[in-house]
DNA sequence: ATTTTTCATCGTAATATTGCAATAAACAAT
DNA sequence: ATTGTTTATTGCAATATTACGATGAAAAAT
């Protein structure tokens, strides 16, 4: 079918899930450190950095927005986007606990 | 076009980006918790647990020993599987460096 | 006022994903 | 040997994603 089952999941699971389909692309990956490494925040020249056309990029973008991992800011002509610290740091205590889950039970595994 | 253009990213990039697209399903976050939660491993009735077919979780299953972040030992009849403690550090170590990174430069975002 | 710059959106094509029924494969139990 | 149990695979339909050219919209620069 194509579509995901999302009402039979739980709410954290589909959150989760939408955070890290986010996340699963290496042209979104790119962008991301693309936004660390650039401090100034004046993020304009992301499409220069990548090998996607500008249209593409944009669309990339978009769907990190819409995920909540980053936000933007219109800023005179240009956009300013940057990280989305809240957003990261919920990621963060998602995979810290399933890191602190899978160490605890290391001695139950199997394979 | 859909085809994603992975040749013009890095390894690293691309890496990270699998095992993000892997857990990009609340299918496949459910799978992670019942695994976490039966610490038997004995694995056999996840089927049972999530409200999808048997062909749909096995394909799931399937996606997450792709991207390495379970594994799969059979045992006799049935198939025990386990989470991957190896990849699930290496996805930690990402997300808090990200993490840091983004708090580190709290200062300069503009939004 | 016109042109340029910057980013978003629309339309479209190619490919991928999701889901399931049907079937197969591999072993266990009888 | 046959039957049941468990998981994988195949084939298919519906939907989603990826990518880009063309176009639009809005402010900046000339």
């Amino acid at each position: 079918m194509g579509i995901t089952k999302s009402d039979f999941f739980t709410e954290g699971q589909n959150k989760i899930a939408q955070w890290m389909k986010a996340l699963g692309h290496p042209a979104r990956i790119a962008i991301i450190q693309f936004l660390l490494e650039k401090k100034s925040c004046i993020c304009g020249d992301i499409v220069d950095e990548l090998p996607l056309a500008q249209a593409t990029v944009s669309q990339h973008l978009r769907e990190l927005k819409n995920a909540e991992i980053i936000k933007g800011n219109i800023e005179g002509n240009s956009i300013c986007y940057c990280l989305n610290i809240n957003t990261i740091s919920q990621i963060q205590l998602f995979i810290n606990q399933l890191n602190k889950d899978v160490f605890d039970n290391v001695e139950n595994k199997c394979c």
